[in-house]
DNA sequence: GATCCGTGGTACAACGTTGTAAAGAGTGTC
DNA sequence: GACACTCTTTACAACGTTGTACCACGGATC
């Protein structure tokens, strides 16, 4: 049906090959030549057959960008930064959901789609310490996250700890003693929770201040919902904070919208204070501080590794070029929620 | 690198067409062949190159997904509702975003992609009325939205009239009589905006409520800060507003701040009700009512229908199978912003 | 005993592209 | 005029799979 490299040769009465180096662009071709495969390439509406260049090249063009869920707005935020930097390098993305399901993660890394992407971006949320041999794998990925650490790949990460020492610190500054945390996995060390919460113990620490157990509150999923039922819970215990430290923004969100059902007021009673700067933390009442993880960098950097571990497959599987960890930079966005604010500043 | 059926024959002492069969599931092969290729498959950890069978067969077990961004959350709700349904079919979900931009929506129709993918679901912005001819593609594909109608292909679309006309009814039954809107497009006709304002000066009408332009609140892009900018001039104007009806509820959220910011109570002074149900809308204060246009049904149905057409090629080509609309069902989620609330319903 | 059929297996030729090697056509140098 | 060089173009063989055609075997049918 659709046009092949042949018709295009034919009516151009050429040879195959010489339409495959126009197509890409190969130099020694006289312009003379070039028009004439061009004009015959348009008028039969050609089209490089992407299967067949990748059966040949065993490039695809495509990269697989793993997440939980799109749902969660800080991965569809992620989706998109990673789509458009790809697209910056001319391939397109396949996005897998794993939903945090450990079957469906080692799916992912042993997955038939392998053939079909030049490369995957994983962001895992079951597998975790003990499970690094899996990453071990024979074609390029990039790691995101904080769930698993493994010298043996190239990682793009935050600076948990140091961003949720910087955002406790910075509660602690506006006076607040009695910050209460949500979404805390107890026991976890490693993970985003278990390194944040490294942070906020951290920043206590600096302050002189105890660290009190009843301030902490337990989320095993970071929805909404989850978060709002954390607060209901603190408030109903008498822990009796005067800020809340949410491990993400949809947590905080959860937490506001409790604390509002309740009458408490924000940030005069308890300040609010988020992780993740998604689009939504912008549009609360009072508008939701937060920590900007560095999103954009983390989808770029990625990206730009994946890119980098396919032109170098060589060094990278004879261990020139050795993997890297990387570490997006962070800010604290201050808005309402924790300033006291004027008319102004409350947007 | 990596094994392929040729290695897997030459281990278990059959034919690459054996192979071939066994992984294909043909049934006349014998329980003890099947069993040795099996065991050799295992052995070498063998995985089909998906790119040679799809160079073979046409086939890729992937669709392509076009919608403007996923950093609207009704578009990544959307995606994740469509991996989901896809994954029922085994097939896996290449994102492209296109922005609004009649470029990149134009490159994904005729786009280099499509031998990559077994169809596409499309979701235009940019592309309206006079581009009808731009969808008759040669490939499997199905349409999503209301910027565009063509009786000649699958359509998935809502009843944005019905549905917003019993949004506004929703409204007058409540008392409201000034009911504004936020996210006019002045002059459309077809497209959500245009559609929409359809239902609400048809539910007016039959209430015989005179219509009141300076009730419509412009915003072009349907974002929480533009719903703030309208609502913000709706409020400065002298349009005396009861109630708001945003066309999504990205706009419904960001007028919601607006008017906190300014004092107004929710739903008291002016009742607020949004469009599409994003998991948000839930988790705002006090909760946003909104109008479910059934995206789990749309998505489902999309793939649906993607995957009859790739299934009935022939019939579809030769005009056997007519293109059908679809319209999901909708319904109104009363929730706190409507509502003058008691205690329990307010979340 | 010839014919037909179902089963289990194989050989070969595609699918549409690109890398390799090499051939022809100029151009310049000695 | 021979040689080396560059530019331009080509033929051919892959890449890894599956569809088609076909063969061989044994059992059933006439």
């Amino acid at each position: 049906m659709a046009a092949t490299m042949h018709d295009v040769a034919r009516l151009a009465g050429v040879s195959i090959k010489t339409v495959s180096n126009v197509v890409n662009g190969y130099p020694h071709v006289r312009a003379e030549t070039r028009a004439k495969v061009l004009a015959a390439i348009d008028q039969l509406d050609y089209q490089v057959n992407v299967a067949a260049r990748n059966l040949r090249t065993g490039r695809t063009g495509i990269i697989a960008l793993a997440v939980p869920e799109l749902s969660l707005p800080y991965f569809a935020e992620l989706a998109d930064r990673v789509i458009e930097a790809a697209r910056e390098h001319g391939l397109t993305v396949l996005i897998e959901q794993h939903g945090g399901d450990r079957e469906r993660e080692l799916e992912v890394l042993s997955g038939a789609r392998r053939h079909l992407t030049d490369g995957l971006i994983f962001s895992p949320l079951a597998l975790g310490a003990g499970d690094e041999r899996l990453l071990e794998v024979d074609f390029p990925m990039v790691l995101l996250g904080e769930r698993i650490f493994h010298d043996g790949v190239d990682h793009v990460t935050m600076h948990n700890v140091e961003a949720a020492r910087a955002a406790t610190a910075y509660l602690l500054e506006l006076g607040r003693r009695r910050i209460a945390v949500v979404g805390v996995h107890a026991g976890e060390v490693v993970g985003s929770a278990g390194l944040r919460l490294e942070g906020y113990r951290l920043a206590l620490a600096d302050a002189g201040i105890p660290f009190d157990p009843s301030l902490l509150g337990e989320a095993g999923l970071w929805h909404r919902a989850t978060g709002a039922e954390a607060m209901a819970a603190l408030l109903e215990s008498d822990a009796g904070p005067d800020a809340v430290f949410g491990f993400n923004d949809a947590l905080a969100l959860g937490a506001m919208h409790e604390l509002q059902v309740r009458g408490v007021r924000i940030p005069e009673d308890i300040a609010v204070l988020g992780f993740d700067a998604i689009d939504d933390a912008m549009y609360s009442f009072p508008a939701l501080s937060t920590v900007d993880p560095g999103k954009e960098q983390i989808a770029t950097t990625a990206v730009q590794m994946l890119v980098d571990q396919a032109a170098n497959r060589q060094s990278y599987r004879n261990g020139v070029h050795r993997p890297t960890r990387v570490y997006a930079d962070f800010r604290i966005l201050v808005r309402g929620s924790t300033e006291p604010a004027t008319e102004a500043s409350r947007r």
